[in-house]
DNA sequence: TCTGCTCACACTTTTGAACCGC
DNA sequence: AGCGGTTCAAAAGTGTGAGCAG
């Protein structure tokens, strides 16, 4: 069977290049929309916490292999009739290479090139607040693989590179209006480097005592040392026997049996007896150095005592800015305030790690994450054999508070407190790492003193409002956590949380876009006071130049990435989203997302499939927008929802990160990260200016440049464009399984988008 | 020689089909 | 025919260790 049914593939080929028709509906009271205050917790962050004061190390392999301990997340504050998209992506933490060195790991020079970036949506998706909030969210379907020519959909990531997942929660209304809200929530604890092999025995232990698939290789499991020892000793023996036999006279009663020699030793023991007291020697599992004692309490009780997390121990960041999500409607949020006093209330409470994020309100967290060590510095992750350390391996991660983080972050972001009603779009980018140096000078970044770090990109900078400096370049998240020399921490950014809401709120959605055909790469240069420029310039970063040329994405067409949602049924509208790679010179790694119903017509749907134009990406813009005036009435600065390390520069132990770093200043700089999810087949088919765009004149740089971004963009045909393991699930819908994750039961509904 | 990756292995859990009874 | 429970085989997930390549 073809890995994409050829059915999908016509109907990809089917898709206009405008998907996404509804106009917002402008008339619809933006004050009907319910404040959210969403809050996510991880559930199983005690285990994660176990591990991370290890020093998380997560197995890749070459068909994939999912995470352990998985994210099982608690979603709260949702509007129960609304829908929402749950997806998990994976950024680097920082730009270094890691080896495990002296029993600790240590940066060991510069990251390789970024992959383009592939998000996991969660398979319920989409489904309604009530939905999410009736059940854990388990991501324990999603894999992780070192294949770059993956064709299963799975994360792709290198190995001894450090990840941070972040969780997305995205609204979707109906057909015409969705993203109306977009919410990231990054917990620090679950932070990990990719290895192939278990370097830790720590972890190697926590992962066989807690995973149940390990169950074998506990001491009392039929696949434990011990067992595996006495059963080479068995082999050994009988191979011995065996060839005993085999050499020995045929008339030789040599016992067959595998019973232990029972030869006497000088001091009276028998070779079983030695054998058991080999056994008994094992390596003792627990080191003291850890803390880790299975044999004495739970992994709870053992691992590291509930650390005290500067944070509440996660960090959320609503309105990253590498994902801005365009609402349709102008919907305004009410500010952030409340939200951030909210945060910084549970941030008091230590106890569950919660993290809140509202759509608008941005947090900024200006402590300091201690958990991403610096890139370079080999002390990143402390040596867990260290008793002076506490938390040995990857140095114990200091959660930065939310609340602390918040409160004490730069006042400038609150500041804004205004909604910006105008704003009809809010952009939605994944995260694009920053370059690690830019050369280009980037306008409206410069333009602040505090420009070409963080810290000050969050005051400048509003990724939701359409204020004046519309500047759509993105900042990635992803770019703050990479950041080797910024440790993780929650970026003012998202403190501007107050503001933010009302961005989102307000943040209505523009279609359709006015996009011109050709549109200009996003330049760096500032859009002053465009707020429904936003959409447009998002979309302008669609390759049309072939910008990718500086990179070379090996299975993937770069300009496009499918991203599918597993489908109601066959006949029920398609939900995919693709991501379309932005040219470098797009600079906003957008993403944009589209939820056509099957039933919509869109006056394009019948052009054949045209090559992939800006205008087809329905929301999302990148959600970089620097307000250079920085006005209060300006929505709050931004985007990166993520724990920006850098944002807070008095707290943050990280460097601060230049101008230079963001992607869509220096289009040239490695690592942009690119939210993606493939669809190889249909890569080439929604975008048939691809090949085109990639210059052949142009080689692929032999490190691979920045990647450009993908644009989401919702197929009609989810299975075209689903990967294995959605089609898998969407299979079972069809057979009326229910998904462990949730009934597939109200896919019906799903149609709408 | 060292490091990192791949593969086969044995074990486990999960999944789903096949029964069975009501 | 539909539903729910049980059983069982296949599939998939897991860490280990040997082997290989750079």
């Amino acid at each position: 069977m073809p890995l994409y049914p050829p059915a999908c593939d016509m109907a990809a080929k089917a898709l206009p290049p405008r998907m996404l028709a509804p106009p917002p509906a402008p008339s619809e009271p933006a004050a009907k929309t319910p404040k959210e205050d969403v809050k996510m917790e991880l559930e199983n962050a005690s285990l994660w916490k176990q591990f991370s004061s290890v020093g998380t190390e997560m197995i890749i392999t070459k068909k994939g292999r999912r995470m352990f301990p998985g994210l099982r997340l608690k979603l709260s504050g949702l509007n129960p009739s609304l829908r929402y998209i749950v997806l998990l992506d994976i950024i680097p933490a920082d730009n270094s290479r890691y080896r495990f060195q002296g029993g600790g790991w240590q940066a060991v020079g510069g990251a390789e090139a970024r992959l383009p970036d592939r998000v996991f949506i969660h398979p319920d998706s989409p489904a309604t607040g009530a939905h999410w909030q009736s059940r854990t969210i388990s991501f324990h379907y999603a894999k992780l693989t070192n294949n770059t020519l993956d064709t299963q959909g799975h994360i792709i990531l290198h190995s001894l590179h450090r990840y941070q997942p972040r969780v997305h929660v995205i609204e979707a209304r109906d057909v015409l209006r969705w993203g109306g809200g977009q919410h990231s929530f990054v917990f620090p604890e679950t932070q990990f480097i990719t290895v192939t092999a278990y370097q830790n025995n720590k972890i190697t232990e926590l992962k066989i005592n807690s995973n149940p698939f390990a169950k074998g290789f506990r001491e009392n499991g039929m696949n434990s040392k011990k067992q595996r020892d006495a059963r080479q000793k068995r082999k050994m023996s009988v191979l011995t026997e065996t060839l005993d036999i085999v050499n020995c006279d045929p008339c030789d009663t040599t016992e067959l049996l595998p019973q232990p020699i029972t030869t006497t030793t000088t001091t009276g023991t028998t070779a079983a007896d030695l054998q058991a007291l080999a056994l008994a020697s094992l390596p003792p599992l627990p080191d003291p150095s850890c803390g880790f004692r299975p044999e004495e309490a739970t992994y709870e009780d053992t691992l590291v005592p509930e650390q005290p997390l500067d944070l509440g121990q996660a960090f959320m960041a609503s309105q990253m800015s590498d994902i801005t999500i365009s609402m349709a409607n102008g919907m305004q949020n009410t500010p952030g305030s409340e939200v951030a006093n909210s945060m910084i209330e549970r941030s008091d409470t230590m106890g569950e790690p919660a993290y809140t994020s509202t759509f608008p309100a941005a947090q900024a967290n200006s402590a300091s994450f201690p958990s991403a060590p610096l890139p370079q510095s080999a002390s990143s992750f402390s040596d867990p054999s260290d008793a002076s350390n506490p938390q040995p391996s990857i140095s114990p991660i200091d959660y930065p508070s939310i609340l602390s983080s918040s409160s004490s972050s730069s006042p400038t972001l609150s500041s804004s407190s205004s909604t910006t009603p105008s704003l009809q779009q809010t952009s939605f980018t994944f995260p694009t790492p920053p370059p690690s140096n830019s050369s280009s000078p980037q306008p409206l970044l410069s333009s602040s003193p505090s420009a070409n770090t963080y810290h000050t990109i969050p005051e400048t900078i509003s990724p939701h409002t359409p204020t004046d400096a519309s500047f759509s370049a993105p900042i990635s998240a992803h770019s703050l956590l990479t950041q080797t020399s910024q440790p993780l921490v929650m970026g003012e950014p998202i403190t501007s949380g107050e503001n933010a809401p009302s961005d989102q709120s307000s943040a209505a959605f523009v279609y359709p876009n006015i996009l011109p055909a050709n549109p200009a790469p996003l330049t760096a240069h500032p859009l002053p006071n465009q707020n429904q420029l936003l959409a447009p310039s998002l979309q302008c970063s669609l390759p049309t130049h072939g910008a990718p040329a500086s990179f070379a994405f090996p299975s993937v067409p770069t300009h496009m990435q499918n991203l599918s949602f597993p489908s109601v049924s066959p006949g029920s509208a398609h939900h995919t989203l693709h991501l379309p790679n932005l040219s470098h010179q797009s600079q906003a790694p957008s993403l944009a997302a589209a939820f056509p119903h099957s039933s919509f017509s869109h006056p394009s749907s019948s052009l054949p499939h045209p090559p992939f134009q800006p205008s087809s990406c329905l929301a999302v813009s990148s959600s970089f927008q620097q307000s250079s005036t920085s006005a209060p009435s300006l929505p709050p600065a931004y985007p990166h929802s993520l724990p920006n390390p850098s944002a807070s520069s008095s707290t943050s132990s990280y460097p601060p990160v230049e101008l230079g770093a963001m992607p869509q200043f220096n289009p040239a700089a490695p690592y942009r990260p690119e939210m993606v999810l493939h669809h190889p087949s249909l890569l080439s088919q929604l975008d048939p200016s691809l090949p085109t765009s990639l210059p052949s004149s142009t080689p692929p740089p032999a490190l691979y440049p920045a990647f450009p971004s993908y644009p989401l963009r919702l197929c009609q045909d989810p299975h075209s464009s689903l990967s294995i393991p959605f089609r898998h699930l969407y299979r079972q819908h069809q057979h009326g399984h229910a998904h462990p994750q949730g009934s597939y039961l109200d896919m019906s509904t799903r149609a709408v988008f």
